[in-house]
DNA sequence: GTTGTTCTATACTAATTGATACGGAAATGG
DNA sequence: CCATTTCCGTATCAATTAGTATAGAACAAC
């Protein structure tokens, strides 16, 4: 459907990419209307406002962008045709790497890209903490099922595995925003995961390296 | 020494503490003046520049404090009269009952207190990567005087827990902002040291709870 | 009580914040 | 061509930011 009128002159889906990458740096309050418009392709207030109704609207835009990217890592958690223990494994393993990548900035947009806010902006700390509460039911899903097919027994050190790796996770953001490498980070996967094995009644999957 | 001229009409010491209990909500940079100056019980902007200086060289003074209190729960990683893995299980269940106590704020400011910052602040996060590299070294150190004294082989597993315990210690702020609770932590930290005594040589230390 | 020192209250600064108003430019549809 | 629609550039908004200037108030030392 041709649309009449003048036709916008920046690319909305580069600008909005390059929202994303100020967001995913600095966070959401320090990041200036000013900044994005400038990375944007400095674009006027008018056009700003036009095609993106607020800073809080864009940021909300930008977080769904991110979760349909760079986020795709933990979406193994919702996998059930992978085992569980391999859904928790590949979702460290791809989360590890994606962080700590020197393409985009390093860190988790959803763990740092509102933790420090004044209360008028208490809902956008709300949206992505709703998105955290997300993967951790997710963790937890997986646990559960293997609990439920038999691979982990319902013990109570069984029931302590979703924090622990929700935990782990989340850390992630801030080991990878200090500067450590996905090799690192991988290696001490291998080894938490070795809690899982030693938890385990009987194997049902093989740990896999992507 | 008895200092003349007119005595400061406020506490010091308390409005320090409530800037440090502002700083640990909301973290530096969306934290106003005004809001400073209100909670440090209606000071002056004046009174405030004269007694701390600047916004940033109070946060300093906060971040100081900040170690000097609920920091010191992680002193045990320098406690040489310490087993290092007793060391290191103190140091995350303390981390752990502190960031979750209600009492004050929730998570840990050395994580949170800079986490979103506009380039103009970056002295401020640099401040803070230092104080979490230290935590890194410390708990790293304790890996490694383990080594040498026989418990823990040199193995490449060995070489992971560094980062595995830093990760999870750093990980629990987020976990801890979002509303865990310190039994459910302290769980997961029980599972999390059995990583230890699956490779450990020789058991030198028992788990405590404190 | 006088002097000297250090505090506080008020008013104010320049800059920046997120967001708008408005007039003109540039396209489409007829 | 014209009419309509939409976008853009500029100027601007009120509010807030961190930080100061100035004048006077409140204490200590003498």
């Amino acid at each position: 459907m041709a649309r009449t009128g003048r036709p916008r002159e920046f690319d909305r889906d580069k600008a909005l990419d390059a929202a994303l990458t100020l967001f995913w740096t600095q966070g959401y309050e320090p990041t200036s209307l000013n900044q994005l418009k400038a990375c944007m392709g400095n674009i006027s207030p008018a056009s700003f406002y036009a095609a993106f109704g607020s800073k809080e609207a864009l940021f909300r835009e930008v977080v769904q962008r991110y979760l349909e990217t760079y986020g795709q890592v933990i979406t193994p958690l919702w996998d059930e045709t992978l085992a569980p223990r391999n859904a928790i494994e590949q979702t460290l393993r791809r989360s590890a790497r994606m962080q700590t990548t020197r393409s985009h900035p390093t860190g988790c947009l959803i763990v740092l890209g509102a933790s420090n806010c004044s209360p008028e902006n208490q809902s956008v700390q709300t949206l992505l903490a709703a998105e955290r509460a997300r993967t951790r039911k997710g963790i937890k899903a997986c646990v559960d099922r293997s609990v439920a097919n038999g691979e982990l027994s319902p013990s109570p050190a069984t029931q302590t595995l979703p924090t622990l790796f929700t935990t782990f996770l989340h850390g992630m953001a801030c080991e990878a925003r200090d500067g450590d490498r996905a090799r690192k980070l991988d290696a001490a996967i291998t080894t938490l995961m070795q809690i899982w094995d030693s938890l385990a009644l009987r194997p049902k999957s093989v740990s896999s390296r992507q």
